[in-house]
RNA sequence: UGGGAGGUCGUCUAACGGUAGGACGGCGGACUCUGGAUCCGCUGGUGGAGGUUCGAGUCCUCCCCUCCCAGCCA
């Protein structure tokens, strides 16, 4: 299908903006206050409803609203049958604002997308949304980018405007997706829709339409566009030019207009446009359009087949589809995806704690598991399965089977699973991602192979102690430090230290061991077999076993009261040596413990 | 407030109108030591009220609650 890129450029409207589109300059920062806050009115509605006012009122309303009305002069606007656009080739994409890190829900709606191509061998593109030029930043738009492809989620085409597939060479007309390039042909669009009467200039101040909102408020209104520029005449419009009063140009919305929404999420939704939205700004005053006017635009000219983005966008719909049909484009299809709530059942955001995939990523979560836990996440393919490759899910994902309701993100779930995935991981990419984190933490020297057999022993000690790439910093920490002193006066090992408790009593056989060479030390290659033997004969002597010999021993060797098998400690010390310089040998811990205990003597 | 979307264990989710099931968490037990490992067990839910039906999470009506849009943000 060929979409129109023909404009009428000349028949009209002058150089009203041409000249003003051209640059960009920074819009002053403009601090939001939701709605919500501005509303206190929430009592009389509950006291109307319960004598049945507000009931009453619908009623008046619903027959003013047909009273005399030709019911043929109601117009609608219906995007294709869901049928009918799974027809067509998948054209996809995801398109992240640049004002923040990519955060968790950003990627879920990216991975639907990205799930949605691979499965129909379609396109996926990337398109950055930076026209607030005051909160978007190149910093941002690299960070996003890198987060992506982190994830493993690959497009085909994007900001950089080239393709490595030789067969998407056409989307290089396309040019960069990053709509701050892009104001050229935006402005071509403004004038279409003026030209044609779609859109009007307006004159409005921020400030008069502040006072405006309030006054709405104020007396139980809806705050709306009033519609003040509307019907201004030519000469008025001249006169208002020519005294360099700056505008923006409003989309003019159409009585008695339905939208009908076919969405693939949420079923069949419905609109009054005229009851949803005032006359919507399509070009700021600075000559920058603004998010509505660019999307259905650049979505129009992809020629996404599919919008699958978050359900805060369902009522944005409405503009967009208003644009896409004054403009002549053809509808996609949209399927809006639910939410990503915090705890607190709120709009996922920052002072949730980690949201970011960047965050996630140093915190030591593995891509595999954020995308598994992410795709669970309002979604599922009807079995019971839990764990999916990338390939699975591709071939499992359906549009059709995401859920409705929003889901709370559930960090627990997502540290379980990311365990899972990380014990699950072959030795290979287990001792490498060690060896990187245990250097980057100086607790290994650089030259350390990641081959070596102490990078091996730890993965393997570790394994099942593990949630996030990150605790190896932890448990290694552990394993080489000796915290006798601090375990001891902390009091958690105070049975231990009374006479049956056995502490002294083993820590006596245990050095008199090391010093007779009858100690297993562990540089030899069958360590684990001596230990046992060992800990059998120490069983034998002191007539002590499990808990009551194992504790002591414990705390002896590695100075703490839990940890990985003691045996297993040794042989790590052992391994060490040459490799770290952080951690207590078995030497000095012998040294140590054994003036601990000449000291506990003289008391 | 107007328009729109939602509501099944604490959380994520199943259930042609036919036994409300699974997973995370929590709790308990087992593993001759520890446990953030593993295995086993337990816990706990259809937002509310009516109605239709032999039978309702599911269909109907009303109510309640949550979220989204209502900006020269996206």
């Amino acid at each position: 299908m060929s979409l129109k890129f023909h404009i009428s450029n000349s028949n009209c409207c002058g150089n009203f903006y041409s000249d003003k589109i051209r640059s960009w300059p920074t819009p002053k920062g403009v601090t939001w206050s939701p709605l919500s806050s501005r509303f206190r009115v929430r009592g009389w509605r509950k006291f109307a409803s319960s004598v049945g006012v507000v009931r009453l009122l619908s009623l008046l309303h619903d027959t003013s609203q047909t009273e005399g009305r030709d019911q043929s002069s109601y117009n609608s606007i219906e995007t294709p049958p869901i049928q009918e656009v799974l027809q067509r080739p998948v054209r996809v994409r995801f398109a992240p604002s640049p004002t923040g890190q990519l955060h968790v829900g950003g990627a879920r709606t990216a991975l639907f997308n990205w799930l949605h191509a691979r499965k129909h061998s379609g396109i996926f593109m990337l398109r950055i949304e930076d026209t607030d030029l005051s909160r978007s930043t190149r910093e941002n738009e690299e960070s996003l980018l890198r987060d992506l492809r982190w994830l493993g989620l690959d497009w085909d085409y994007g900001p950089e405007g080239v393709t490595n597939n030789s067969n998407l060479e056409e989307l290089k007309k396309l040019g960069p997706l990053r709509q701050s390039e892009r104001g050229f042909i935006y402005k071509k669009y403004v004038e279409k829709l003026h030209s044609e009467g779609f859109v009007y200039p307006c004159f409005c101040s921020e400030e008069e339409l502040e006072r405006q909102r309030i006054e709405m408020e104020a007396s139980g209104q809806t705050p709306k566009y009033a519609g003040t520029c509307r019907h201004l005449t030519p000469t008025e419009i001249e006169k208002q030019i020519a005294a360099g009063v700056p505008y923006v140009f409003r989309f003019k919305v159409p009585k008695d207009t339905k939208i009908v929404l076919h969405d693939i999420v949420r079923g069949d939704v419905v609109w009054d446009a005229e009851a949803t939205f005032g006359d919507f700004i399509v070009m700021r005053s600075n000559g920058v359009p603004v998010y509505n006017f660019c999307v259905a635009i650049d979505d129009a000219l992809m020629e996404i087949s599919t919008v699958i983005r978050a359900e805060e966008h369902l009522t944005n719909t409405v503009r967009q589809i208003l644009v896409l049909h004054a403009l002549g484009f053809p509808l996609p299809s949209y399927a809006h995806c639910s939410l990503i709530l915090g705890e607190d059942r709120t709009k996922l955001s920052k002072r949730h704690g980690a949201t970011s995939v960047n965050q996630f990523r140093s915190e030591g979560y593995l891509p595999e598991a954020l995308i598994n836990y992410l795709a669970l996440l309002g979604w599922h393919d009807g079995t019971e399965q839990e764990f999916y490759s990338r390939e699975e899910l591709t071939k499992s994902f359906s549009l059709s089977r995401l859920s409705k309701a929003p889901a709370v993100f559930d960090i627990e779930k997502l540290r379980w699973m990311n365990a899972r995935y990380l014990r699950s991981l072959p030795i290979e990419k287990l001792r490498t991602v060690i060896s990187e984190r245990l250097k980057l933490a100086h607790l290994l020297y650089s030259h350390v192979d990641s081959s070596d057999s102490l990078t091996e022993m730890i993965a393997e000690v570790t394994r099942d102690s593990v949630e996030l790439t990150s605790d190896y910093e932890y448990q290694v920490t552990r394993i080489f430090s000796y915290p006798l002193e601090e375990t001891v006066q902390s009091g958690e090992a105070a049975e231990l230290l009374t006479k049956e408790g056995g502490f002294y009593e083993l820590s006596e056989v245990i050095v008199r061991s090391f010093k007779d060479g009858t100690f297993p030390c562990g540089e030899n290659e069958n360590h684990r077999v001596l230990w046992k033997e060992w800990i059998k004969c120490v069983s034998k002597e002191t007539k002590r076993k499990g808990k009551h010999l194992f504790h002591p021993v414990r705390l002896a060797l590695t100075g703490k009261m839990s940890g990985p098998d003691v045996g297993d400690v040794i042989r790590i010390l052992s391994l060490a040596k040459g490799k770290s310089d952080k951690f207590v040998p078995l030497e000095q811990r012998i040294r140590i413990l054994e003036s601990f205990l000449a000291r506990m003597q003289q008391l």
